[in-house]
DNA sequence: GCTTTCTTTGCAAACGTGTGCATGCGTGAT
DNA sequence: ATCACGCATGCACACGTTTGCAAAGAAAGC
């Protein structure tokens, strides 16, 4: 008990057995007798001895962990994706790495080198807002590592890809504007260098289209989705002649930066304006009046990703040129900012 | 470019060097000529080749990996602290590996043993609801691996700490109330194995003591802060003979199904009901009426934890002995639902 | 009793990197 | 010419595990 790392060469000694019929023992080996293997589970159980994987890993070129690089953990989307993923991996016996961009492309890049570094089984990505060379990704494409990206995915760079229906999105929630009555419908999204903001754009573009409203470059807004652009933006719509009178939101946190905007201007909601959010957080029920919000099934969407991730480690899929593409419906949640009754 | 992993010794042969050489080179070893230093690194640059931090754990009996070992990653406090986290330790080279224990025991325990086995630098842990046993976080401190609780502490187990000021958070919050004119104060909160709400029920407890107000154990609840479990809670509550004029709430999750629950049955919050929560989620002060809670600051508690780890490793301050304990204040955010007047 | 077969175990090499020690080379002093 | 010395590099082993192959012993068939 004075040691501070013991090895199957210390619990072998212990039995005078030599470490080959150790590591067989503890690894259920057909070859080992049940007496011996019991002998060696026996002593392992009371002492100290640990399984290192790291040794391991050196040996069978094979890894136990999986690398996730997100842009920013807390955000609830980000989050909850996250513990979908740490939950269905723990199911099959792997573990996480975890790594956040801070949506910075520089930063993204070096931490995809330390995770290759660190011979991780495989990548789950959710790109950084401004990321539009994807070639650092590519190492692990050609080292036959595992790639999946999801919700934040490459334009038309060859990998695998779990995404939600921003599209659908989009089009659901601008329509669904239309329908109440809306003409003069606000976009405030984030950066179009990121997919799912030019999904959501296209959907809002042929939505209004389907409804002969033509688009107003006045009314269009994109950048990054914090609470204080969202109040910029919506001083900028709400000084315009013809004050908008539905807001299609980048995020919830958006959505209740204009609302709050919108109070204070004394403007009544939904009566004088309805506003749509997206990804339906827990913020969304709760304000008063709630906001209509885009439901994304993060935990599902995260589900998703890391079954494919282990599909693609067990090689459960035929690794040849096959190319999947996931995508997860969404749901529009209309609550009280968008419709007079509900 | 046809090779699935490069190593040192496939640059070395391409340079005609030994891997030795090639290794002290990209190490800056001052025994190596910069000229073969630069014609390494400029290899390196142009090739596949990526540092196999694997094979370096091995040799060196280091790593630089620290594991992470929360309740939930998705609940506001933690994803916080899990972000501070990350940040820092990625400054200091560090990555982060990061599991979940769903607030299992069973599974705590089985993570902490996959976590040794990837020979972490160290661990930062908060413990599910429900431990009391915490054997099985001595394997660290015996292998003289650091060992950092926060949050969720043992109870009287030698270790490091960085708590929140539970015990102060819970007396602030409980005095507000009563100086608010409560008397009958309900206290709906986390299970008493856990330090958290042990502390906070001990502040509690003070500050009624101070005004001379006795404690009612009908007005005392200790479960899972679901929601549903709030709402129970609050039913049982409301129904007694004197309905109560204060909730004090082990979280906002809770304070917010009281709130609610309250609301249908017409009592006024908070000229007939005041509520105060904990944690500061956002959701608090987005509620109609906002809703006073106990500010943990979060972030910088898990920087606090990261860093002390940090020191941990590098200085290896003597970790037998001088036990480390910070206590990170708090700060009671006052809102409508307490005040008459904010 | 001898050979064959099966069961159980040990030997040694390998994974990729880091490092103590030895080696070789060039330079300058004696 | 010899020696000492500093500099740059190579050799070989170690980290802990897994695994192909050899081998020893027992059981079984002739």
């Amino acid at each position: 008990m004075k040691k501070l790392s013991y090895t199957i060469k210390d619990i072998a000694v212990e039995l005078g057995l030599s470490h080959s019929t150790v590591s067989r023992a503890l690894n259920n080996h057909p070859h080992i007798s049940q007496q011996t293997k019991d002998r060696v589970k026996e002593l392992v159980e009371k002492s100290d001895y640990r399984h290192n994987a790291v040794a391991a890993s050196l040996r069978n070129s094979k890894s136990k962990m999986v690398g996730l690089l997100v842009p920013r953990i807390s955000m609830y989307f980000q989050s909850t994706v996250i513990t979908a993923i740490q939950n269905k991996l723990h199911e099959h016996g792997y573990n996480l790495m975890v790594c956040q961009s801070n949506d910075s492309p520089e930063i993204e890049k070096e931490l995809v080198n330390e995770l290759f570094s660190s011979r991780i089984a495989g990548l789950i990505v959710s790109t950084t807002l401004y990321t539009t060379d994807f070639s650092h990704f590519d190492i692990f494409q050609r080292a036959n590592i595992p790639l999946v990206f999801y919700d934040r995915v490459p334009k038309s760079h060859p990998a695998h890809k779990v995404l939600g229906d921003d599209y659908q999105g989009g089009y659901l929630s601008t329509k669904h504007l239309l329908e109440q009555g809306c003409r003069h419908i606000a976009h405030i999204s984030g950066p179009l260098t990121c997919s799912i903001y030019r999904h959501r754009y296209a959907g809002y573009q042929d939505a209004l289209a389907e409804f002969d409203v033509p688009l107003d470059p006045a009314l269009v807004h994109f950048q990054e989705l914090s609470k204080e652009n969202a109040i910029k933006a919506s001083e900028a719509v709400f000084a315009l002649p013809v004050r908008p009178d539905g807001v299609f939101a980048g995020n919830d946190t958006t959505a209740i930066g204009v609302m709050q905007h919108a109070k204070q201007l004394g403007i009544a909601i939904p009566s004088q304006l309805k506003i749509v959010g997206y990804s339906n957080d827990p913020r969304a029920e709760i304000i008063e009046p709630s906001i209509t919000s885009v439901e994304q099934f993060p935990y599902e969407m995260g589900e998703q990703a890391a079954i494919l991730m282990l599909d693609l480690i067990m090689d459960k899929i035929s690794p040849g040129r096959n190319l999947i593409s996931l995508t997860t419906p969404i749901e529009l949640v209309k609550r009280q900012s968008s419709c007079l009754q509900v």
